[in-house]
DNA sequence: TCCGGTTTGTTATAATATTACCTGCGAGCG
DNA sequence: CGCTCGCAGGTAATATTATAACAAACCGGA
């Protein structure tokens, strides 16, 4: 676990409590599994990975996602049916992912906000922005190839 | 069939011809259903509204809506598992959806550019952008509720 | 203590999507 | 014509993703 993981894991801890969420050991577990990886996770990679040995069930991890991506802690990344840890935990305002389809490195960066409402009239709740290519890294090696 | 829906069905087939394109009738009739439709369908309900009666495989569907969304006569929309016509057939660059959660209508934008590529040197490629919220009617109705 | 809400466990099933293999059809060509 | 090659579609099976419904455990306050 790295120290850029620990901070992390503290920050959200305390975004927790100071909103009066409960970040139980599940829901912790979860946080950690995908701080850990360095690209997005299905949601049944992680149920594997939860419990080892003694498979836990779907609605486990749902349930833990579910809170998580409530709390601002965790993002879904829609087109690819999986999840990603929040680095800016509990950040407000529309996350906009980065996310590489060579090595799964996932950017963010977050708008400041509520998007100009939309084309006539249209009221925006929420959005959904992810882009798909190549993180510089990546892109000088598929240059190279 | 509304004279919008046969204008934008018969730019699709020009736009198949001149591209040598396949707009088979089994495409052809996804690409009406998906018309007819005033918000986002399901595959599993094109499916059924394909062959009353008779029901088809899943693949019969995805497979045109694979064909479809590559000619960009169709958008899958990500965070609903959905698809819905493009109304600007073969439109270029990356579309913006407004999806209004009330009634289920679809407003499409194109942005002109590839997306302004990202942060750090990263490359994009595909851009999935949606908006959810409320159309002008819907949201002046809820507002007297 | 008891109650009420919230979290988790457990079983089952629903909804979404893909793989693999086969059939038929039409274009190009000897 | 007869061949074959490639694409489109049919079919069966299965993989992947997600939810419903209900029971048990836990925890704080009246």
């Amino acid at each position: 676990m790295t120290e850029d993981m620990s901070r992390t894991l503290a920050a959200a801890e305390r975004m927790c409590r100071s909103r009066g969420l409960a970040l139980t050991p599940v829901r912790k577990r979860v946080l950690e599994l995908l701080l850990e990886a360095n690209a997005p996770v299905k949601a049944y990679d992680l149920l594997a990975a939860l419990k080892p040995g003694a498979a836990a069930q779907p609605p486990t991890i749902y349930r833990a996602l579910d809170f998580l991506t409530r709390a601002g802690l965790a993002h879904r990344v829609e087109a690819l049916n999986a999840y990603t840890a929040c680095v800016h935990a509990g950040g407000r305002g529309t996350a906009e992912l980065y996310v590489c389809e060579a090595c799964g490195m996932v950017e963010e960066r977050h708008r400041k906000e509520a998007a100009s409402d939309g084309p006539g009239g249209f009221q925006v709740n929420r959005s959904v922005i992810e882009h798909y290519g190549r993180c510089a890294a990546c892109a000088v090696v598929s240059q190279n190839a």
